[in-house]
RNA sequence: GGGCGUGUAGCUCAGUUGGUUAGAGCGCGUCCCUGAUAAGGACGAGGUCCCAGAUUCGAGUUCUGGCACGCCCA
């Protein structure tokens, strides 16, 4: 049928075709007549209406088109606006956006991301919440130094600084802005309502200079300090490396492997031979800085005697085997001990290097330990949680200088010991990677790893070498001179105090609705639980520069808040640099002044000493720690928009993926807990606390995102085979494998790959499909917490899963509402959201609870659903919503519709049952448009429109402006829910018995039997039968529960109940039941109410609660069974039966035949059939007026076509003519 | 090596305080419908719920120990 084509939206009123049916047809043969059809005079009433309120809307629309129509409308309208505007004055929901870097291009894995941030934000804005969406842009860090460096063809620091750090900058500055436009675009054309045009952007001077404050809070609290940060170390080119460049150059290496005998310096009083701890390093270069020895607490530790030599030697008691095959010597067992029993014991350093110049220093406890007050600085054995006996002998050197867990030692070590009296940190080497302390005077300006051999032999000749080998194990190297072996090494660097907030983080964590929960306790509360000061400080260019400026002479330092601070400092210089930079170039932008290099140069002088400078310290900070200081930086709080940080924190709800635990989720917590609340009164002994204003109480104050959805990875799927050149063949759908003819693909699914090109990108996916059905992919498919596989085909799928679905329960009203020109206008006291209150004033329009049962139903249904949305909702329960929602559809489509279809056919125009059935479908769609709204919300905005656009610019102009449905209680009926489930599943088991039986539903049946459990649901049941009837398309439908001859009962018990009931019981009651005879206990439960189990020696009593009745149908009847129903059907076939059904055939037959010779919908055909026998040409006789009024022929004849094919079919040959002229 | 997570149909995933016939979509098979028609629909097949043990009247669900995979950190 063409009702319009493509594009054309006439009024339906006047198709021709229609009218064409109101010419009477004559069967020649068989002497039909044929009445008026129902349809034909409704068509006649609808050709002489004018034109009518809606127009046909039979094609199914490409997608991505008419997403393109809505997001131009939402621009040229300013929708979004529009939307915040409405909400002016609401309750705010905070929403914060954390910032994604825009030097990258946007992949999948933000699509995902952008959505989840859209759909909640929107859904509140309907819930009548103002939900400011403040987009923000984080431009600092490694990664924009990398890009730029590339670039230009540079790698290293010194490479930089030969460039020039000024013009570096700007190209930095320059590069963030690179995939601007692919962002913008992917933001926009995803619909993730954002504002851009206000984004925050972390390298403005507002931000910088909010960051600034944040920092001198700390500073002035005495919560940034300067320590040792131990980093991959490039000694050669003299720069720390990144995480990622280190991964890039391990490679497999022979390393030694040393065992050395540590003497310990109190020997016991009985013995005389030399007792020694036995301690293993794969670096002899670290054994001049030794600091420690460490044992694991737990341990078993044996003392055993080397029968050669005599001397004692403490080693793990698992590996003395090991030890004694390797060294090739008998050891006899002395004593054996735990870790802990070692722990305290001193010995003498295997290089006297540091004995001789610092002696062996001692240092006042914080905690004395019983009478001992004081302690040796070094060489004594520690406990270490990391000792294990897989390899080396259980006791471990330790430099805290070259290694980061054994400097966590070294730190905790430290902090016994109070101020003025700690240790120092032992290095004996220089950042170049040589010798600087005397070892001995040989080894001075000597590079670490060709200090191996010389220290080894130095160790055997004062035989403390106990046994040296070799091990392969992967060592790092530095990525651009791959022979440059990388070290550890201790830097400088400015730290925060982090671990003195630990528990108040770990307090406001628990404040935290985490989705998924498991992440409060799980990775993120680990992660807070064994917290580290956070290492703020890098050595780069591109960075918030760290305000602290430094006395030249005292060394002295402070903080700085603010540029103007800066600057109003006495005797402020330097400022001119960045003057005439400005302007030799006016284009550099004025956020540039706070930058590196013209920071740098602002001097001034110091409070400190008369005559002194203050010149600020190099470093730039950590990139994280701008993305964490965002919910006050974004405002440029304090020293702007006050009002709007106050209102806009903490946030109620933010989004990132997993891989944010330790970043961004991190960040904010830290940064929050240590400035507001609770921890801004938290100070180091002897600094100033923060102002009051800041330190509100915790009650209302959860700090700083009250609802996370973490998101799970995304990863691709694809296939992948190998072609004849060894290349891979990378195909994205399944489908596309068939192309390759003889190539094995085979499924891939892992991460997504620039390289590989294993995905298709988001632009491709919004062209092929659009951003609805990647959206509705990403809501409806999985809980957003599990990883998520990106793959073609289904984003595919939600296409016909939902978005066509929808689509076309839209279009089947819209020709009908064309066709009977139903008018919601009517309405006349309609509101601007079309709430079905306001519906009510249409003079046709009934309350649900006269309408329909069907109607009652789906309107029952769609309130069940919108409650159950929005609790979703309010959970940020994204999938169980959508899957709410799409159960709706589901209902509406292939229930209501499918079943209300005479009523939409009905000649009547103006009964009373059709219009219920408008209404009930109108008001449907409308709730069900703003339900999907925010999942959906260019198909809903194009549903909108469509819906309403017989009130022509008198309601609001997009459905995101409208209130989300609220659910009406009155009109639910779980009742008739229930009963219409029922009558589902007896529709559905006699299908399944017809089915089983070859019965098709065009052959007729007399009638079906329906045996129930119990009688409740009967009179509804019978009541709405017709249903059944057509369904089924059988004559008669009978209802009972005396089924004996059909079923038989059994009775299981009802376990949720039992089980409290009769607890250890339940075995044996479900044993009498299975045993007892099914048809006695039902009719003694009917009788009295209660049946009676014996259990040996006592019985009980059960209730219809307690036990169940299901049914099973007996042998020899075509049955289907479904919990508690079974149905029957009669197969009994009668002539006048079997006659209908031939009929049915023939039509079938006919329009298969009509189709196969091309005929328009509305082409006239002549038909002939050669009947097959006499009962054919019987059932044509009798149903002619059917056959013909069915398939629109002219004449209906027996016998045969001239010049006609015939196509064959079971009742005879079938001869089909268009009709022409 | 440590932490966290995941493991359910051919595939992708749901599965409520533990309740005895474990669900959906896709795919597959069979079929229906032909006035939503370049659509729509039904029915069916398909499961050792990763393995082992424990708790319990009862375990996909709780506990313990493994195995596999993924992520983060060493």
């Amino acid at each position: 049928m063409v009702l319009a084509r493509a594009g054309q939206r006439e009024p339906f009123g006047f198709r021709p075709c229609r009218l064409n049916r109101l010419r009477p047809l004559q069967s020649r043969i068989f002497e039909a007549t044929f009445s008026i059809s129902d349809s034909a005079s409704n068509l006649t009433a609808m050709a002489k209406s004018a034109a009518a309120p809606f127009r046909a809307d039979p094609t199914p629309p490409k997608f991505p088109a008419l997403e393109e129509e809505i997001l131009a409308f939402w621009k040229q309208n300013g929708i979004y606006e529009k939307s915040l505007e409405r909400r002016a004055d609401a309750p705010p929901f905070v929403f914060f956006e954390g910032p994604p870097t825009a030097n990258g291009m946007p992949h999948p894995g933000h699509c995902l991301t952008r959505a989840i941030k859209d759909v909640f934000p929107r859904y509140k804005t309907m819930r009548g919440f103002r939900c400011e969406r403040k987009a923000g842009w984080d431009t600092h860090g490694l990664p924009v130094e990398v890009e730029v460096g590339k670039e230009l063809g540079i790698h290293s620091k010194e490479e930089i600084e030969n460039y020039g750090i000024e013009p570096f900058i700007h190209k930095c500055q320059q590069s963030v802005w690179r995939y601007m436009q692919q962002w913008q675009r992917l933001t926009e054309r995803l619909g993730f309502w954002v504002d851009l045009e206000k984004a925050y952007v972390t390298y403005h001077q507002s931000y910088v200079e909010s960051v600034w404050w944040s920092l001198k809070n700390l500073f002035d609290r005495g919560l940034l300090y300067q320590g040792h940060k131990i980093v991959w170390w490039w000694a050669q080119g003299g720069t720390a490396l990144s995480s990622g460049e280190v991964g890039q150059g391990y490679r497999e290496v022979a390393d030694p492997s040393v065992y050395v005998l540590f003497p310990l310096v109190d020997q016991p009083n009985d013995s005389d031979a030399q007792r020694s701890l036995l301690v293993w390093t794969t670096t002899p270069w670290t054994l001049p800085s030794n600091m420690y020895a460490a044992v694991h607490p737990e341990l078993d530790y044996t003392l055993v005697r080397d029968s050669e030599s005599g001397e004692e030697i403490y080693m793990a008691s698992a590996l003395v085997t090991k030890i004694a095959e390797k060294s090739k010597r008998e050891f006899e067992t002395v004593e054996t001990c735990k870790g802990t029993d070692l722990i305290g014991l001193r010995y003498t350093p295997p290089f006297d290097g540091y004995k001789s110049s610092t002696g062996d220093p001692l240092g006042e406890l914080v905690q004395p330990d019983g009478d001992q007050k004081t302690l040796h600085h070094f060489w004594r054995v520690v406990e270490a949680d990391f000792v294990t006996t897989d390899s080396g002998s259980g006791i471990v050197h330790q430099a805290a200088a070259f290694g980061e867990v054994d400097y966590e030692v070294y730190d905790r070590e430290r902090r016994r010991f109070v101020e003025g009296q700690q240790p120092q940190l032992l290095c004996a080497v220089g950042p170049d990677g040589k010798f600087v302390e005397a070892v001995s005077d040989d080894l001075i300006g000597v590079w670490v790893k060709d200090a191996d051999k010389p220290l080894s032999r130095l160790l055997k000749e004062r035989g403390l070498m106990f046994l040296q080998e070799q091990y392969l194990h992967d060592y790092p190297f530095c990525w651009r001179a791959d022979q440059d072996p990388l070290i550890q090494y201790p830097r400088e660097s400015w730290f925060i105090r982090t671990t003195k907030f630990r528990d108040l983080m770990l307090k406001n964590n628990s404040q935290i609705g985490w989705q998924p929960e498991h992440i409060r306790d799980g990775r993120f509360g680990n992660f807070l639980e064994s917290n580290v000061d956070w290492a703020l400080s890098r050595e780069r260019y591109w960075g918030t520069p760290l305000p602290i400026w430094v006395c030249q002479e005292t060394g002295r330092m402070e903080a700085i808040g603010s540029y103007d601070e800066l600057l109003a400092k006495p005797g402020i210089s330097g400022t001119e640099v960045w003057e005439q930079a400005k302007a030799a170039d006016p284009a550099l932008v004025d956020d540039l002044r706070v930058h590196k290099p013209y920071i740098d140069e602002v001097t001034y002088e110091s409070p400190f000493a008369a005559g002194a400078r203050m010149k600020r310290v190099s470093e730039v900070i950590d990139c994280w720690y701008d993305s964490g200081a965002m919910p006050f930086a974004q405002w440029g709080w304090p020293h702007n928009g006050d009002t709007e940080f106050k209102s806009q924190f903490p946030a109620d709800f933010i989004s990132e993926a997993i891989d944010q635990t330790r970043g961004w989720f991190y960040s904010q917590l830290a940064i929050a807990t240590m400035l507001f609340g609770e921890g801004a009164s938290i100070s180091e002994d002897g600094y100033a606390s923060a102002p009051s204003e800041l330190t509100k109480t915790d009650a209302d104050y959860p700090l700083p995102f009250r609802n996370c959805i973490v998101l799970g990875l995304m990863l691709s799927q694809w296939w992948e085979a190998l072609d004849d050149d060894g290349k891979k063949i990378i195909a994205l759908e399944e489908s596309e494998t068939k192309q390759h003819k003889g190539k094995k693909f085979t499924k891939q699914i892992g991460k997504m790959s620039k390289s590989l090109r294993n995905y298709r990108s988001p632009e491709e996916i919004f062209d092929r499909y659009g951003a609805d059905a990647l959206r509705w992919y990403l809501f409806a498919n999985q809980a957003p917490w599990n990883s998520i596989i990106y793959a073609e085909q289904s984003i595919k799928d939600s296409i016909p899963e939902f978005l066509l679905r929808l689509w076309n329960t839209y279009s089947f009203f819209s020709i009908y509402a064309a066709i009977d020109g139903f008018d919601p206008c009517a309405a006349v006291d309609f509101d601007d959201q079309l709430s079905p209150a306001s519906l009510a004033s249409a003079p046709k329009y009934r309350p649900a609870a006269e309408r329909s049962e069907i109607d009652r139903w789906i309107l029952s249904e769609l309130q069940q659903t919108i409650a159950k949305v929005i609790e979703r909702m309010d959970a940020l329960d994204n999938y169980n919503a959508c899957q709410a929602i799409s159960s709706l559809l589901d209902g509406l489509s292939n229930w209501f519709v499918r079943r209300s279809r005479d009523r939409f056919w009905a000649s009547d125009k103006e009964s009373q049952d059709k219009h219920d059935a408008y209404w009930t479908l109108y008001e449907t769609l409308i709730q069900l448009t703003k339900l999907a709204a925010p999942f959906t919300p260019f198909l809903a905005d194009s549903l909108w429109k469509r819906l309403t656009e017989p009130f022509a610019g008198k309601v609001l102009e997009s459905v995101h402006l409208c209130d989300y449905p609220t659910s009406d209680d009155s009109v639910i009926d779980v009742e008739l829910s229930e009963s219409m489930r029922l009558l589902r599943e007896i529709a559905s088991l006699g299908r399944a018995a017809r089915a089983a039986e070859k019965l098709k539903v065009r052959l007729p049946l007399s009638e079906v039997t329906v045996i129930l459990t119990d009688d409740s649901k009967i009179g509804w049941l019978q009541n709405h039968d017709a249903l059944v009837r057509e369904e089924l398309n059988v004559k008669a439908v009978h209802y009972t529960t005396e089924g004996d001859q059909y079923v038989q009962y059994t009775v299981v018990p009802n376990f949720k109940r039992l089980g409290p009931k009769v607890g250890k019981q339940v075995p044996a009651v479900k044993k009498a039941l299975g045993e007892a005879d099914g048809n006695e206990l039902l009719a003694a439960l009917q009788s009295k109410g209660v049946v009676s189990i014996s259990l040996g020696d006592s019985a009980i009593e059960l209730d219809s609660e307690d036990i169940e009745v299901r049914l099973k149908a007996k042998e020899g009847w075509a049955a289907a069974q479904g919990l508690g129903s079974v149905v029957v059907l009669n197969t009994e076939v009668t002539p006048e039966l079997q006659r209908e059904g031939i009929a049915k055939d023939l039509v079938r037959a006919i329009q298969n035949q009509r189709k196969a010779i091309e005929c328009e919908y509305t082409d006239r055909i002549e038909v002939s059939i050669d009947a097959a026998d006499d009962q054919v040409a019987e059932a044509i006789k009798e149903h002619g007026a059917l056959i013909g009024g069915e398939t629109l022929a002219d004449t209906l004849q027996a016998g045969t076509l001239e010049g006609v094919e015939s196509v064959d079919s079971e009742h005879g040959a079938v001869y089909v003519r268009k009709v022409t002229g």
